[in-house]
DNA sequence: ACAAAAGTGTTTATAATACACCCATGA
DNA sequence: TCATGGGTGTATTATAAACACTTTTGT
């Protein structure tokens, strides 16, 4: 699709659109033991945005959110959870859209009062493995890129805000959240899943207290051991048993050490 | 005001107001140890609903809520807090709308288009001391009324839902909700705190235990004993450390025993 | 004296925490 | 054989849960 078709196409959708309400998708993944967050730069500027949307006038709200996450990773099946909605006024700068949206290089007044509303945000957390993700810009954006939580970029608008919220989010509804079986890759070692609660809890647990626990739940099926080439023990590889993990997660699985 | 001042009122409010979006209010009382709801009751029908509101263009969302809880109760500095916003498309249902504003009187084109839209409703939790609301009814209700959480009338739409996820919000966020202080009159004995508990946790609680952890906190005060005339032992009346309560709110305050 | 409910104490079971020990592996 | 990290065991402490004992009060 060439600009042009683009950019008439955007302006059918808005026509299609309710006013004044968007979904933004915080999209966590995990990769080099560090949380990552999926984020948006925009051309020609030095600023990020989170993957949004806008709600058409015939479409749930989650499935608003579903189909920018399945345009955005390629993804089917996408675990996500509405967090927060985003109302006061100060979250619009119409300054800077306006500054956005012209080095971008957006001219249609329809567009650009578009963006000038007032707009109430729902907030999307998503949980995705990065490594199954693949990628997609668009028009506006210069690039799609998985940044780590502790080092984020300069966001537009309130978007530095819906990320620390929903990251909140996290850690406050880990224990009904499925962080292993969506963010780790299918086999992994107790290691590698004990490195993930570390860096959502943002603590060390105790290594020996952690594999106790965690294989008493019965949610972990042990595989055969990896071989590393290193000069130590070799560990157990593990896969989920997704069925149990699900059911235990109704009631939540709590293993904070 | 007059029921066309009211009318006319009510056409200039909505044009104020950003379309498609408002915000229902679940207000939680406690009294003869049930929890309650605020319900308002439609002319001439039997369907109830949450108190709600639109949302003005320039003003926050959460402001909107305040006001329209302002209003309904007579009190300022409400506690309340966003629990949920409800986005699904079936949540509209024009022929029922229709029906319930025939019923009420609302013959105005502008008003019935506005009603027949399709609404993202924001749902906030409310608490709120009973005993000190003066509840306020308007031209479209008939009545307004605490109803017992286990006994609640028939809702329009999908309130009934947006009671319930409030519901299961304050359970489980009790540890970090100021329920005591807000549900509870200024005084009060061990027993009626521990009621207020069981009937949020629908679960009983060991006498003793409870006593003891809730006393280890720090966050009660202890006053005279109150004489009761019973033929028992007169309990102490205790009321709240307000400033060592609000302190240990912000990490959780558990007694579930 | 007795019943009823309040206040406090005791016992037991369970879970959290810290850390120690042995094992497998490649250099 | 040594260092490294993996798997498992144990001792200590803290918390939860059940319930027993004593106190106060009006009848």
């Amino acid at each position: 699709m060439d600009i042009e078709n683009f950019k008439s196409q955007f302006q059918a959708d808005i026509k299609n659109s309710i006013p004044s309400h968007s979904v933004d998708c915080v999209v966590i993944g995990y990769a080099q033991e560090k949380l990552k967050i999926l984020t948006l730069k925009f051309k020609n500027t030095e600023f990020w945005s989170l993957p949004g949307r806008f709600i058409e006038q015939e479409e749930d709200m989650n499935v608003a959110a579903l189909r920018v996450l399945e345009f955005r990773t390629g993804l089917q099946n996408i675990f996500l959870e509405q967090f927060y909605t985003f109302g006061n006024t100060s979250r619009s700068d119409k300054k800077q859209m306006n500054a956005i949206l012209k080095k971008v290089g957006i001219s249609s007044e329809i567009t650009i009062n578009w963006f000038k509303q007032r707009f109430i945000s729902t907030g999307y957390m998503a949980l995705v493995d990065v490594n199954k993700c693949i990628l997609q810009s668009d028009i506006f954006s210069e690039s799609i890129e998985w940044k780590s939580i502790d080092d984020l970029p300069i966001f537009i608008l309130d978007h530095k805000e819906i990320v620390s919220k929903a990251v909140r989010h996290l850690r406050n509804q880990m224990n009904y959240l499925p962080v292993g079986i969506t963010l780790l890759p299918e086999i992994f070692t107790l290691k590698e899943l004990q490195k993930l609660y570390e860096a959502i809890l943002q603590k060390p647990l105790d290594r020996g207290n952690f594999q106790r626990k965690i294989l008493k739940l019965g949610i972990l099926i042990r595989l055969e051991k990896q071989l590393l080439g290193k000069a130590h023990k070799a560990p157990y590889l593990y896969k989920f048993d997704e069925k149990r993990y699900t059911e235990l997660l109704e009631n939540g699985i709590g293993f904070v050490s």
